[in-house]
RNA sequence: GGGCGAUUAGCUCAGCGGUAGAGCACUUCGUUGACAUCGAAGGGGUCACAAGUUCGAACCUUGUAUCGCCCA
């Protein structure tokens, strides 16, 4: 054997073994019934392995090599997500490259460039998974945009349309510039940054005024003026134009004089000033600002609510590029309409559609916009002055120079606001009035809520759960349309609203007049019918069936599918042309169009839990795999993910897609900070794994998988688990260099078959079987950390530093007896150690297995072990080598401190030794005396003066160093000894001495605390005698 | 502003009712026949602070302080 593991080479090597051997392939070495199944979270199909990939996805090829390897039938289902605006974005940055746009292509078009993108450069992810050592059943890879996953979306929407549980309507949502696209409220940062709250003056109407008194807190008036005017403060004056209302808190005495007024909006053409009213509301906050808060419903989410709930007109002021709009009919035109509407005239029912941009606003950026309504406002002197600061400290201004500062300034205060930001496109996010499609969550999210309540689906750590009640309770619906050209299309068909009013058509027959009559009245504004169906076929005969009822000849029209709206209007009316010339119907279509948009990428991945498993074919993966077993994933898509999983897996499944959660948070670099491109302290797993292999990283992984814990991965701890796996790989190597491992014969023996009767083999064996226990316990609750530190504690710290010692004098002098028997349990503690540590280092515990001797299967389908602590651990072999153990280090530790040189052999003495203490020494003189490099052992009634003492249990030792012993040095270590004694006895003294100890605690907790004292007292005793000796000598 | 959480050795973190642990770092010694990616020994902590519950608190309760994260 080299004396390293070369995981470069190797690694790549044993994955492909795996691969070729379908070893993980589902219910690969499955013996039993039971099913084990974990979903991968699908990764962007755009991704990269990152460090919180490499993360979980350790976590979860743990639990599947464990499962796997005690004969569960496993699956692992990997698979990619189309991840909508992501793989968009990547493709049209490769368009821009070569100068071009997305809509330089047809939607067609742009969908094959992203299929190809896919098909050449998605996907690495799963190639680096591979050198991660993860084994995922790779020929069922999913992927969200297949065509039986697609069939399995398709169905749910039109399930979920049919039960109610979809709608469409226009709502304020959360719209990036960008992408053109609305986007769901998670996918929105709000991030503080530095802004503006401007004041401005809104005149009341009529040339009205009134008495405004402000008053502190003890009700004294502070100031009394009257006023024209009433003011507000607004971080965004660019939707002024669009304002319905000013809002006041009904218990604002400042106000109260002017509710019910109406005040002009100051800004836009004079001609055309819109007056609005002065309404109270309870969304005001009378401390901030002026008290006052104008009310524009279309563009942002608290105004929204106001302008919902006090019947306030919403005005859209921008278009879907977050500029102006510029469509519609002129601002004179449009401002007088919403005149009407604010001085009680009738309000359509969507008053969207009126433009209230003025002339020379439109086109422009909203920034651009801003500046201009505050340049116009400030000129026109509307603004809210105040005296200007730099005049105070401006005495010593030199005259002549600058023309003299203005008095008086516009009130602008600096201000840190929150800011909604697009998290893929880093744009402002722009609340917009628009048609989407929702789904109603307040249906369906119950079941989600109830599963977790009552314990059926548990969510780990258990914190996770009170997140997860508090968004659930407070959920808003789900925006799940997106105007994007990627993804999964909505199956929804519209077509023109044929239904004549019955005043316009008595005679139930439309004559050639009425049917141009249609067309002239706009059949834009009459509105829309809609079908949802899986595809054209089954929402055509929907179509006919409405169009039956509308009077002859429309009611024979057939119906076609056309582009869109545009198209729909023209194919219809150059078939109503044509029908009027020849009076033939059969010519007649009835054309309808697909909703453009597609489904949110989460709609799509809500279903991951049974779309990959064949949903909704009812296929054997779906019977056996579906619910799955557990979910591990990162806590920051808790809402996006599990929770959409939990409320559609209800919806659609009637169950639960899982019975565990299991959520970790986001990983850090070693200081705790994110890893981000900007600050250059992003780890990357492959160099990692390039520097110090799979394995390293993977360990390190799991020993930092601390339930709820905070995740510092770094490059020293990966370091120092390859180190470990160096260790492991020369204890190996020790064996085979002493004939432990037969390698030409098939290894089977089991634990029973060793017959191991010396008590350092004894003692081995019952350490390995505490540890199974100790690493089965921790996987069962995911426990991540603990295996990973048991496992480290054994091999190094039990079968390295202490198993491998023991068993030298017995491998390199021992009788044929010992050896053969060494042989053979070093030989079964070392597969041991292989297969615990397989989960977590797969491929250097495969490496070895396949190294050290003939196997029936790979290690990756090796059988877990099942032997029982209980049945192995051997109490007087642990007590006995826990003795040794104990009498080695403190005799190392004894000469260290009287600098006995490290290669000096050196007699000890003992007193007072007891029978166990002897048949110990007797049992074990061999390797106490290599391992503490003792010369002999000879018992004495009393020790010399000036020897160094050793106090164990059962007897005193001493080493006779009077020549080399520095006396005040050796009093020094024995008094410091003797303190920390004293302070634990005082402890143990303090508990036994006060009754209500003895009556009020267990049993058990009281015999260990007399039983410590005893050794203890027994051990101060030791001490004492020794120092007593010194001080005869000093 | 609301919610969730953290505060333990120089660093990174376990422990979450029986009196303090690991890894790394540090100091000293050491090429003894698996391993210097190593071995041996060692130093280092009023477990953020305060009060309470308890025979007993790092651990439970309530406050305080500081710091994170999520949502407004």
């Amino acid at each position: 054997m080299e004396k390293t593991f070369d995981a470069t080479t190797a690694e790549p090597r044993i994955y492909d073994m795996w691969e070729k051997a379908g070893a993980f392939k589902a219910g690969a070495n499955a013996s039993r019934d039971e099913t084990f199944c974990i979903m991968l979270p699908p990764p962007n199909v755009t991704g990269f392995l990152h460090v919180g990939h490499a993360f979980n996805h350790t976590l979860m090829d743990i639990l599947t090599r464990w499962k796997r390897m005690q004969g569960y039938d496993t699956l692992w289902q990997p698979g990619l997500d189309h991840a909508g605006i992501a793989t968009q974005l990547v493709v049209e940055k490769q368009l821009a490259e070569k100068g071009e746009k997305r809509t330089d292509y047809s939607r067609k078009d742009f969908i094959t460039k992203i299929w190809e993108w896919k098909e050449t450069s998605g996907g690495m992810i799963q190639q680096q998974d591979k050198r991660l050592g993860a084994g995922m059943d790779w020929d069922r890879s999913a992927f969200t945009m297949d065509e039986n996953f697609h069939d399995a979306v398709i169905k749910v929407f039109v399930d979920m349309y049919n039960k109610g549980f979809i709608y469409r309507g226009k709502r304020l949502v959360n719209w990036d510039p960008h992408f053109e696209t609305a986007i769901s409220d998670l996918e929105v940062e709000n991030i503080e940054v530095d802004g503006h709250m401007w004041h401005f003056k809104y005149p009341l109407a009529g040339d009205e005024t009134y008495e405004y008194v402000e008053k502190d807190e003890d009700g004294n008036v502070t100031l009394r003026e009257t006023r024209d005017y009433i003011a507000i403060a607004t971080t965004r004056p660019e939707t002024m134009l669009g304002d319905g209302a000013v809002a006041v808190h009904p218990d604002d005495t400042r106000y109260a004089p002017i509710v019910g007024k109406l005040c002009e909006i100051p800004v836009g053409p004079k001609a055309q000033r819109r007056l609005i009213p002065i309404i109270t509301d309870e969304y005001p906050d009378m401390t901030f600002g002026s008290g006052a808060v104008k009310i524009t419903g279309a563009h942002d989410f608290n105004d929204y609510g106001v302008a919902k709930r006090n019947d306030i007109p919403l005005y859209a002021l921008m278009d879907t590029k977050g500029a102006m709009r510029a469509d519609g009919l002129p601002y004179a035109e449009a401002a007088a309409q919403a005149q009407a509407i604010a001085q009680g005239g009738a309000a359509p029912a969507d008053t969207t559609p009126i433009n209230l941009v003025p002339d020379d606003y439109r086109g422009l950026d909203r920034m651009e916009a801003r500046a201009k309504v505050i340049a116009d406002i400030t000129a026109e002197g509307l603004a809210v002055m105040i005296p200007n600061p730099a005049l105070a400290d401006a005495n010593d201004e030199v005259p002549g120079e600058d023309p003299a500062p203005p008095a008086f300034i516009p009130y602008v205060e600096a201000k840190k606001i929150m800011q909604p930001f697009g998290d893929r496109s880093k744009v402002v996010i722009e609340p917009m009035l628009t048609d989407q499609w929702f789904v109603d969550t307040d249906q369906i999210v119950g079941p989600a809520l109830d599963a977790v309540r009552t314990g059926q689906v548990k969510i780990m750590p258990e914190s996770g759960e009170k997140v997860y009640y508090h968004w659930l309770e407070n959920i808003e619906p789900w925006c799940i349309s997106r105007q994007l050209w990627w993804g999964h299309q909505i199956p929804v068909w519209y077509g023109l609203d044929l239904g004549v009013a019955d005043e316009h058509n008595p005679s139930g027959e439309l004559d050639e007049v009425e049917l141009l009559g249609l067309l002239l009245d706009g059949m834009v504004h009459r509105g829309e019918v809609m079908h949802c169906g899986a595809d054209f076929d089954s929402v055509k005969s929907s179509f006919v069936f409405d169009n039956a009822d509308i009077p002859s000849p429309l009611s024979h029209a057939s119906v076609i599918e056309v582009a869109d709206k545009a198209e729909a209007m023209e194919r219809f009316s150059a078939s109503l042309a044509e029908y009027t010339v020849t009076q033939d119907p059969t010519h007649l279509v009835f054309p309808v169009w697909r909703d453009p948009d597609v489904l949110d990428t989460w709609f799509s991945s809500g279903l991951w839990p049974f779309g990959t498993l064949g949903w909704p074919e009812n296929t054997p993966e779906l019977q056996k795999y579906f619910p799955g077993d557990v979910l591990i994933t990162g806590q920051d898509i808790l809402f996006f993910w599990v929770a959409r999983m939990m409320m559609m897996s209800n919806a659609v499944m009637d169950t639960d897609p899982f019975h565990t959660v299991y959520l970790h948070q986001l990983l850090r670099d070693a200081k705790g900070e994110k890893m981000s491109k900007t600050r250059g302290n992003v780890i990357d797993p492959l160099v990692m794994i390039d520097a110090y292999g799979a394995d390293a990283l993977r360990f390190a992984n799991a020993q930092m998988a601390a339930m709820g814990g905070v995740l510092k991965i770094s490059e020293d701890r990966i370091k120092g688990y390859r180190n470990f796996g160096t260790k492991l790989w020369n204890a190996c190597r020790f064996g085979e260099m002493n004939g432990v491992f037969d390698t030409q014969t098939v290894r089977t023996a089991s634990v029973q078959d060793l017959h191991a009767t010396h008590t350092v083999n004894r003692w081995i064996i019952g350490e390995t079987a505490k540890t199974l226990a100790q690493v089965n316990a921790a996987l069962e609750s995911y426990r991540f950390n603990d295996a990973a530190n048991a496992l480290y504690a054994f091999v190094w710290g039990k079968v390295c530093d202490w198993y491998v010692e023991f068993s030298k004098p017995m491998l390199l002098d021992g009788n044929e007896t010992e050896k053969s028997e060494t042989q053979a349990t070093m030989a079964w503690v070392i597969d041991q150690c292989l297969i615990m540590l397989h989960p977590i280092m797969p491929f250097i515990t495969e490496e070895l297995w396949q190294t050290l001797g003939k196997r029936e299967k790979m290690l990756v389908h090796t059988d877990w072990p099942t032997y029982q602590a209980a049945d192995l651990v051997d109490e007087n072999a642990d007590l006995e080598m826990n003795w040794v153990i104990n009498l080695i280090e403190s005799t190392r530790s004894a000469r260290a401190q009287v600098h006995v040189p490290a290669g000096a052999k050196v007699p000890l003495l003992v007193t007072g030794l007891d029978t166990r203490g002897q048949s110990a020494w007797d049992n074990n003189s061999v390797l106490i005396q290599r391992l503490a490099r003792i010369q002999s052992l000879t018992r004495v009634d009393s020790f010399p003066k000036g020897c160094v003492t050793i106090p164990m249990d059962g007897g005193t030792f001493g080493l006779p160093l009077a020549d080399l012993i520095d006396v005040k040095e050796e009093i020094a270590r024995l008094e410091k000894s003797m303190q920390k004694l004293g302070k634990e006895l005082g402890g143990l003294r303090g508990r036994l001495n006060n009754p209500n100890f003895a009556t009020s605690a267990p049993d058990d907790v009281v015999a260990e605390a007399r039983e410590n004292l005893r050794l203890r007292e027994e051990e101060e005793a030791q001490i004492k005698a020794a120092i007593a000796r010194l001080q005869e000598i000093g």
